[in-house]
DNA sequence: CGATCATTGTGCAAAATCTCACAAGACAGT
DNA sequence: ACTGTCTTGTGAGATTTTGCACAATGATCG
């Protein structure tokens, strides 16, 4: 019989693509998923990665076993998942990934209301770009700017905001607008409406800065770099921040509410939902 | 992330209903699945089996849990089956699984073939009349007398036999056909053919002795005590029994290898399968 | 070309896990 | 009522597994 354990570490190693990474992703030393994808191998004598000086590569034998293996995986987290649906109780950690910019200005700040009405919930705001995997319970709930098409995901629609083009009030006072410099995103962002808007509005006229933190455009704003497009949200409520109007239709995102169906009617992810709708209002 | 051993000893468990029985299966000592399921508890927080003086009883979250694990374990074994077929070598061990007429008599005193052709292969033979589980690898291929319908197994009918009415040659000599005794199998075999077929003969002529066992109905019918419906593979060959005509029309059973589909292309198990195809030609 | 970073491999000590032996209790058959 | 068998529970020793520190090697970047 396969050792469950075995095969878990292998499949690790699998889907990341090294030792190093795997024994990271489960939270045990390098050697161990070195010794434990040895130890299957020998169980089923069969060889499933080739060992080069610098890497593991998946043998055909290996890839194919992953290939099945990934399924496992699959209905691991779904254990998880229900384990996690079933308590009645309203605690435990729930973790929310979010945009960073959401999630500092909009969400952090109310978290105290959260703990306030449910003590016994711990709350992991996670604030990163790239989009957590809502199967693979890397987070429980997301707030996201797209409705995602993943199947057994439920994406509900709970606000929305508008961008504004901002700058520091003495620079707006200081510059003409032919000579306007302006802040966008970098080259990855090229496909989001905001960073359309913006270059539609730039025109002939340069960007001078490009990052892909909002903090930092912010901040490059307020330090009279030049103009961004910046969420109302963001905008409105820092003095620092001076909004001008444009010609042009102002541009607005929708915020989408995901959680996994297997989730939905655990108590405390209901209450965080709820929480965050409020935030979003 | 929970401990897929953790959550394989409890699968076990669940299945087998006990500790010990799960730890027979899992070849552990009993604490070993006790303290295991205790750890998946913890580590999820909640409790999935009642503790009851005399038996683990599960708890409706862990049958719900358990639910979804069993499609881990199909999982599991699916991997297990590719990784068996993957092998390009003509060895390992090679379990079927057959009637213990079938195997004790057709195909045991064959064997010596197969271990001359392939050196490399060892046979574990299970005469058994619980017809075991190919999904959950009990076999790599059974003999079976009817057509299995479980998807994923692949079925071929490869021969045929005929039953016969035996007795004892002097039990024929002394004893008038009105005052026949019979031996038959017992209540739980009365929808097989062979059954219905002996008792149609029998009439109302008494059925003196019931056993489930072929070898036991042989036995009693070479010591006299009556006549029983044996496969002519095992009477005509037995001096000790005699065949008697019947104006019945003879019943015959088809035999039926089975083998699961991810194992058939594997070359052991073609082997084995030609051999056992040549056993009831 | 050199420095830094990330990768995998090795030996040893520490820690966690398993097994074993025994105990206590329930149930069945005699 | 009594043995025999099958459960689960407990504690201690032995085995296995793991983590750490270090080494070696290749890749990347300035």
């Amino acid at each position: 019989m396969i050792d469950w354990s075995d095969l878990h570490h292998f499949l690790a190693l699998a889907r990341e693509g090294s030792l190093s990474a795997a024994a990271r992703g489960l939270g045990v030393d390098h050697v161990t998923v070195a010794r434990r994808v040895a130890a299957l191998e020998a169980s089923i004598s069969l060889k499933l990665v080739d060992r080069r000086p610098r890497s593991y590569a998946l043998t055909e034998d290996g890839q194919r076993i992953a290939a099945i293996g990934a399924q496992m995986e699959e209905t691991a987290f779904a254990v998880e998942r229900a384990a996690r649906a079933a308590k009645p109780e309203l605690d435990g950690e729930i973790s929310i990934s979010a945009p960073p910019s959401l999630a500092n200005i909009l969400i952090a700040p109310k978290l105290m209301q959260l703990r306030r009405r449910y003590p016994g919930i711990l709350i992991k705001l996670i604030g990163e770009k790239r989009t957590a995997s809502l199967s693979r319970r890397e987070a429980d709930l997301a707030l996201r700017l797209s409705r995602p098409t993943q199947p057994g995901l439920i994406a509900r629609k709970i606000g929305h905001f508008e961008f504004g083009l901002y700058g520091a009030p003495s620079y707006l006072k200081e510059t003409p607008p032919y000579a306007f410099a302006f802040i966008a995103y970098d080259a990855s962002m090229d496909d989001t409406p905001q960073q359309q808007w913006l270059t539609e509005i730039a025109g002939t006229r340069q960007i001078v800065l490009r990052t892909n933190d909002l903090e930092n455009q912010a901040a490059a704003t307020r330090a009279g770099v030049g103009l961004a497009a910046l969420p109302r949200f963001l905008g409105d409520t820092d003095r620092r921040l001076e909004r001008c109007d444009t010609d042009r239709k102002p541009v607005s995102r929708e915020v989408w509410l995901i959680v996994h169906n297997d989730l939905r009617r655990a108590p405390a992810v209901r209450a965080v939902a709820g929480f965050l709708e409020d935030c979003l209002r």
